[in-house]
DNA sequence: TGAAATGTTGGGGCG
DNA sequence: ACGCCCCAACATTTC
């Protein structure tokens, strides 16, 4: 019998799957494929801490698949060659995958599919509402997110699907290669903590989530130091799943939708919200692409941003002198994550205080974020340098200060990743340069907020 | 999903 | 008792 080709690459799971559910009852074998594209490792959009979690992700795909008496085919190459090739040497006679909105993706699956010569069927999977369902009454896309969450709340919402798979509906070939280690594909080895990627982990995160702490996530998300290492999590730590698809939207959806008579009705709304930026901006992506590499609003590419090599590196160092800046960048570096409301306060910092182009600190969020998006992460950044949709004003400048001691009271989170902080009284936590014999360990700040601040408002200024 | 500057109010100390 | 000042607390405006 000859197979049916399901082209894993967003979605590493087999529950709610819709590309897998569509290839299993299409009759024929399933030959599972993955394709690591050099074009994307040797990018320096990549990054070790996501590769490690990308394979751990695999070899957890592989496993599931080994039960029910599959394997996970692995390729390194351009998919346009892979995939043709494969599909010569196994005669397979449909390609099945799951839609990926971004530009260069859908540039790509286009080619591949004039090019394998048997019918491609693609999926609307990653997303609850693919691009194009939600627009304004005059058809044009939404460019700011309050009426576009009013609009994507406002629709019936894709059900779970069921998981089809039976033993023996696998094809299985003589090289199935392997699933390469991260020196294999040119990475030395890292720090970073990778935490357990799989379905599995990915739905006792959700479980958990959403019956202990979802009641609490409007108050508590913004906790700087209550992440997943916590007993009781401020957030669900549920991005670097979502990212690879390891559990679904809709999985995620209808858990909060179901939880949402149990709990205060505002925290599972907020929650939610975060379900809809994702998707608000792969819609941004997908209509206005010039916003990978160029601003949003054109008139900020005039922006004279700042030269400064030496402040770039001590915000990526976590050396800037503001104990809850520096903790972040450490945390990211450490865990390959960094809370939400530290991801905006440093962008604030890089981009308002330095007055460095956001587009470094996207880079190096790509680079380190195991959960790293181009759409979310493009969005965010755009959404703290103020040059992007629904941007909060240029003259929203976050204070490291207050802003630490308002969501760090106490300090945890800034001592727990500040090692050189850990004996500070807690009435110096905040700014330790003040105290009369300052940590020698750690460094005077770099800029003053009170000055750059001024600076910051007269370079945007100038641009308006 | 701000923060700083400026304006207003009201209680208390004090002559 | 009264006016004056100070200033914290809160509100509004501005960037």
């Amino acid at each position: 019998m000859t197979p049916v080709i399901h082209w894993f690459r967003r979605d590493l799971r087999l529950h709610d799957n819709l590309a897998l559910a569509a290839a299993f009852q299409s009759g024929a074998p399933i030959l599972p494929v993955f394709i690591f594209d050099p074009a994307i490792l040797k990018s320096d959009w990549s990054g070790a801490p996501r590769l490690a979690f990308l394979l751990k992700a695999l070899t957890s795909l592989d496993e599931s698949l080994q039960a029910w008496g599959g394997k996970l085919l692995i390729r390194i190459g351009d998919p346009r060659q892979s995939l043709p090739r494969l599909i010569q040497t196994t005669g397979a006679r449909g390609l099945y995958f799951n839609k990926d909105y971004s530009p260069f993706a859908q540039k790509r699956d286009q080619q591949v599919a004039r090019l394998v010569g048997i019918p491609v069927s693609a999926f609307d999977d990653a997303i609850l509402q693919p691009p194009g369902t939600v627009v304004k009454d005059n058809g044009l896309p939404y460019t700011m997110f309050t009426p576009f969450k009013r609009r994507w709340l406002s629709y019936d919402k894709p059900p779970i699907t069921e998981n089809y798979l039976v033993g023996g509906c696998f094809h299985l070939m003589d090289d199935m290669g392997h699933i390469p280690s991260l020196q294999e594909l040119g990475y030395g080895p890292i720090e970073t903590d990778i935490p357990e990627a799989s379905e599995k982990k990915a739905i006792v995160l959700l479980e958990n989530f959403v019956q202990k702490a979802i009641g609490t996530y409007a108050e508590r998300r913004n906790v700087l130091a209550a992440d997943r290492n916590q007993a009781e999590p401020g957030t669900s730590y549920l991005s670097p799943y979502l990212r690879f698809g390891l559990i679904s939207p809709r999985q995620v959806y209808w858990a909060a939708h179901h939880t949402a008579k149990n709990a205060l009705f505002i925290s599972v709304e907020t929650w939610v919200s975060e379900l809809v930026w994702r998707e608000f901006y792969m819609h941004i992506l997908h209509f206005f692409p010039h916003v990978m590499g160029s601003s949003f609003q054109r008139k900020y590419d005039q922006l004279a941003w700042r030269y400064a090599p030496a402040e770039l590196e001590a915000w990526k160092a976590g050396m800037t002198g503001y104990p809850v800046v520096d903790a972040a960048m450490r945390q990211l570096q450490a865990m390959g994550w960094m809370h939400n409301r530290a991801r905006m306060i440093v962008a604030s910092f890089l981009t308002k205080d330095l007055l460095i182009d956001w587009r470094e600190g996207e880079r190096h969020f790509m680079q380190w974020l195991i959960d790293g998006d181009p759409a979310a992460n493009n969005g965010g950044w755009q959404w703290a340098a103020g040059t992007g949709t629904d941007a909060q004003p240029y003259f929203r400048i976050f204070n490291p200060q207050s802003q630490s001691e308002k969501f760090d009271p106490e300090g945890v989170y800034i001592k727990r990743w500040v090692p050189e902080l850990r004996d500070v009284p807690i009435r110096y936590i905040h700014d330790p340069h003040r105290m009369p014999i300052p940590p020698h360990q750690y460094p005077p700040p770099i800029v003053d907020h009170a000055l750059a601040r001024e600076r910051a408002l007269t370079a945007y200024q100038f641009v308006k």
